[in-house]
DNA sequence: CAGCTATGTTAGCAGCAGCTAACTGCCGAA
DNA sequence: TTCGGCAGTTAGCTGCTGCTAACATAGCTG
């Protein structure tokens, strides 16, 4: 089951938090996506069903290793295309956000053109 | 009113048709694209509405003056875009499958970087 | 203990955008 | 003239994804 974009968002948010602090919670998800609680809620019921995440007793969310595996890949993605972004005189701010978008449309294969050209042009 | 992805998609595709064929109707759209015909009904319907077309008597589709200049403004995104991909390798079919949807979603500020950095090292 | 706050959930709404089924109108061929 | 097919429209369904309102629960705090 192919993951839909406002999944890809927020498993990728719950990676992010995740590297910030020991644990994270809706709520967070939340605020950092600046979304409601419900809209939160619903979506990670989809990404449990779907075997991307647990939620422990205390409402902490723990990624499943293939939710993990995802996660890395999307922000990955992310990371590549903002500093590919940057590299060509775009300004943080825009780059972050113009990656955002395109880290969920992005073929493998053009990501991989692009990592070369990075890595020729470094 | 911003236009949604989907009637962006809907007007290059129409403009491209133009540049084919001498007169372009739903049918040709929704061909082009592999829609159903209500689907293109009720889009051309909406552009229409918007002022971004106009449907004669016979049903051919012409691209108001406001509608021209959108769909063109996509269009040379997608043709930048598109030729970006392939100067760094991508085969012709994924650049063009991927420039089709960062076109989209793309900010004019990392377009402009792109295509500075495409006539610099072109 | 009462009550406030924080967090999460349930129910249901809205808009977008695809679809099918079915109706209409028109035009050309038998 | 009648029939069949093409093109377009209308009605209504579905799934996605955001929202608010309202409720449940737990935990602190006076």
């Amino acid at each position: 089951m192919a993951l839909h974009e406002s999944a890809e968002m927020y498993l990728e948010t719950i990676y992010q938090l995740s590297t910030q602090k020991q644990s994270v919670r809706s709520i967070d998800v939340a605020e950092a996506l600046n979304y409601s609680r419900p809209s939160v809620s619903r979506a990670v019921g989809l990404l449990k069903q779907d075997g991307y995440l647990e939620v422990d007793g205390d409402g902490f969310l723990k990624l499943t290793p293939q939710g993990q595996r995802t996660a890395k890949d999307i922000y990955e993605r992310h990371t590549i295309l903002s500093s590919a972004l940057m590299a060509l005189g775009v300004d943080p701010e825009t780059a972050t956000e113009d990656a955002c978008k395109i880290e969920h449309v992005i073929s493998p294969k053009t990501l991989a053109a692009i990592k070369d050209h990075m890595a020729k042009y470094k």
